[in-house]
DNA sequence: AATGAATGAGATTTCATTCAT
DNA sequence: GATGAATGAAATCTCATTCAT
């Protein structure tokens, strides 16, 4: 019956072409990751992708666009969206802190999205605009953003007055240190890294060193 | 008779085969920091270090081989290095701490040994032999080191009863921050990121948090 | 309903990319019998073949694979071909003899396989395992399909008592001595070699040489 | 003194010649057997012959004049000198026939001259001249030895009347497939082939080919 | 005469990209 | 829109040859 009505071009694979370029991505990052961006070949991404190579070409005009755009789609909703309650935020600092880092290290620990800062670590020599990219759209968004929560927590009084930059910088320090550690060590190393109790380890000596001198009875 | 008191003085060009082999890695490690791994081409590497591409294949067998040497020739002389006098220092370990975390971030900042991590990062998916003969000959090492003075200090009552591994690696994560940041991220930033200040930031707060709990009045 | 009716026509590119493969062996073939195997280059038979030397690489992962392709390939239809109506026949031995010889003669004189034993005695060192290919494949089951012929006529008292797999390689060496003359003395030489009279001569003799002691006055 | 007499075209190369290495022809020969022309290396040349690459040039201008030289060198002390008492010799011609065969299959089957023969079928399209220098040096005059024997032979009335020249070439055949056999194949078969049995064979059933029919009572 | 470090042309092979169907 | 055969530029690596010592 329906076969009668076929319409021509129909809902399938327009649907399919919709998500194509989506695929494609899903792919990419994943051979990326494995192999580094040099080393991804587009016939590995489009098999994975489950299309051939010259189809890659009809969403993406070269290589070097795949692995942009990449970088570029993720970060809407990386870290910031990790973070975007932050401005209706009201408890302590330390609580909020402790709420963005669960979420970001989850995202490290769980997505594979981790393997692209260290896709462009690799390739900053190469692409040096991405990593200018990155670094204004991720990382100082996140940076800015921690530092107004620091900021205020010194203002309150919850925390030592020390350049809050920096202090957003440290606290991100070991967070940076499980992606590498599980994108880079992990798969060499046979006794595992207990991440959580390393991030909580963190927070404890962390927070404690940015407590005011507490010269309370 | 002179034949035999003949000093066997070298020729020039017998010299320079001595020196060849450290003026190709040299180059290497320039072209490599430039360009990563698969971006480097032995002719770059050729033409930096002054000679030709045939050169190079007299004494390292392939580029990986070229790329291999360099991280172990460099790991002899890094980190270990900078910590050589663990066992005889009998400081407190904050001040042992101090001083190991100024030689690494004076390593760090200042050679171009700082490009290796950073391309082991990038390429751990296609030389995965030499991410593990990295964290086991420099990262274990290291932190092994670390922890074993941590652990002397936890003894000594100077600081906090915390797993000491997880301590060393928490110490470390802000240098790691350092060097990622200045070998990824610094030519595309406008202003300037403060190591020292950073990293005195770092040791203040990390210090204070590991102090034990406060000697009560 | 029609979508599983319709014809899976091949497209002309379809056509081609079956033919593909046995052009490039027929231009290889005709390459390696001019050069030799390492003289000929990848490009040469690209050319000779009408596409470029990527084309080849789909096809065949190396030069030396397409190389033992080749020997592989011709394999099947030549000597063994040649003799494939053994077993039926029942004429005089010496009949089967004669008429093999002719078929295997004509193979040699007329096609562009006589180049591959060429070239193998001239790669052996280098492609044992083709020489052993060879042997095995072509040289054995020649002699032991001559041998079965030889050892009936000897029981039917047409020819002399003597070991049959010797006699089956005396038979064939002046054929081996046609084959190397042609693909590597006839081309400098300017009075010509007439084979089929060689070969009457040699059938002559042999025969003659072969029947048992004259019947008795 | 004579430097100022210097004879301006005084054959440098036979200078060379004279103080010229059979070393390293020795040497080439054996590396050209195990590898072919193209494959055999310069330096496996002179590793062999116990010199440096740069000494062979010396006294060859290039590999192609070594390959040359090492196939003039030996035609002096090959098959003709195997027959030099052709001239004097006066049994029946079968016994010269017997014995310059045993001589030529001793050279081949225990020297290694018998893998020029081999190295020249390879490379035969590369170095035509060769080809031709070989021919007409070696076999032909070989051939013609050979034949001028024969034709002795039929005069006399030991042998039947048949063309001498096609004569002389089926009796050196069985000599040709033993030559290609042991260079070619021999290394990689597991049961031994018995070349003097083979040869008597020949001998035995090609003598009697030969003789003239039988003069009945 | 001999050395052996250095050269550089040339070969194989890879793979991003194109385009006819 | 999708295909996949074909392309060809570029990279690695080899090795005959040169030349300062």
């Amino acid at each position: 019956m329906d076969t009668l009505t076929t319409e021509p071009h129909l809902r399938h694979w327009q649907r399919r072409k919709q998500a194509r370029p989506g695929e494609i991505l899903d792919a990419a990052l994943a051979v990326f990751a494995e192999k580094g961006y040099a080393g991804a070949r587009m016939e590995d991404i489009a098999i994975k992708a489950g299309v051939t190579k010259g189809t890659i070409y009809l969403y993406f005009p070269s290589k070097e666009e795949v692995f942009k755009s990449l970088a570029r789609e993720h970060v809407g909703q990386s870290l910031i969206a990790a973070a975007g309650h932050a401005e209706t935020f009201d408890g302590s600092a330390f609580d909020f802190l402790k709420t963005f880092y669960a979420r970001f290290m989850d995202m490290v620990l769980t997505s594979d999205i981790a393997v692209l800062p260290k896709i462009i670590i690799g390739e900053s020599g190469n692409f040096p605009e991405l990593a200018r990219f990155w670094r204004e759209e991720v990382i100082e968004k996140a940076i800015t953003l921690l530092s107004s929560v620091i900021a205020k927590g010194i203002a309150r009084g919850e925390i030592r007055a020390l350049p809050a930059d920096y202090v957003a910088k440290l606290i991100m320090a070991p967070a940076l240190m499980c992606l590498i550690w599980r994108t880079t060590f992990e798969k060499t190393s046979d006794h595992a890294f207990d991440y959580p109790e390393y991030l909580a380890i963190h927070c404890d000596i962390f927070f404690k060193g940015l407590a005011p001198e507490g010269p309370k009875p």
